[in-house]
DNA sequence: ACGATGATGAAC
DNA sequence: TTCATCATCGTA
């Protein structure tokens, strides 16, 4: 299921919708990295939503702040932080300028897990607020790979059991998932 | 089951 | 200025 002729970088248009409409439709499209003339392109397999300033599992939920200013603004943009003095997390900004949300990048390709997927693709803080394009040496392509609905699973956010009702939402998106 | 490891935000 | 917390992962 796989068209060839199609290569298409997605733009603003693409994240400016629903969080969770966007985390559901970047399954199956292609997180490319360009480091010097190095290019690696890993086909999105796990996506979380982070939807709007009472999603107590979201950042933005305790309101704007220096870290997370980023998902306040317009879609396209990266939201790269570090959790856990570790693991540098990927995200790209979704929906309304003003309104807060971001999809979660957790895995690609081989890579399972948002810590692995940065450390392989050489991500960090650097990136953050840089706009998802090929300038950016970081971005997103839709290479015409169609994912039939049977293939995705909906389960509730990793690692986010402090957020009461919200925990349970189905914002999680795995593709041929457990 | 737990420690690594450091930025962040809220409290003081 | 201090302090608890954290959208994880590798080792035990």
């Amino acid at each position: 299921m796989l068209n060839m002729q199609s290569r298409r970088v997605l733009n603003e248009k693409f994240f400016c919708r629903d969080t969770r409409v966007v985390a559901r439709e970047l399954l199956g499209k292609f997180l490319v990295r360009r480091v010097g003339k190095k290019e690696k392109a890993l086909m999105i397999t796990e996506t979380e939503a982070y939807d709007g300033p009472d999603d107590k599992a979201s950042h933005a939920h305790r309101g704007k702040t220096a870290r997370n200013a980023v998902m306040f603004g317009k879609a396209g943009r990266f939201y790269v932080y570090l959790v856990y003095g570790v693991h540098q997390m990927l995200n790209i900004v979704t929906d309304k300028n003003g309104y807060p949300a971001a999809v979660l990048i957790r895995s690609a390709g081989e890579y399972d897990g948002p810590g692995k997927l940065s450390k392989i693709l050489r991500i960090n803080r650097q990136l953050n607020e840089k706009k998802a394009m090929r300038t950016s040496g970081l971005w997103i392509e839709d290479r015409g790979m169609i994912i039939p609905k049977k293939e995705i699973k909906k389960t509730p956010r990793i690692g986010v059991a402090y957020a009461g009702e919200w925990a349970k939402k189905p914002y999680r998106f795995v593709y041929r998932g457990v």
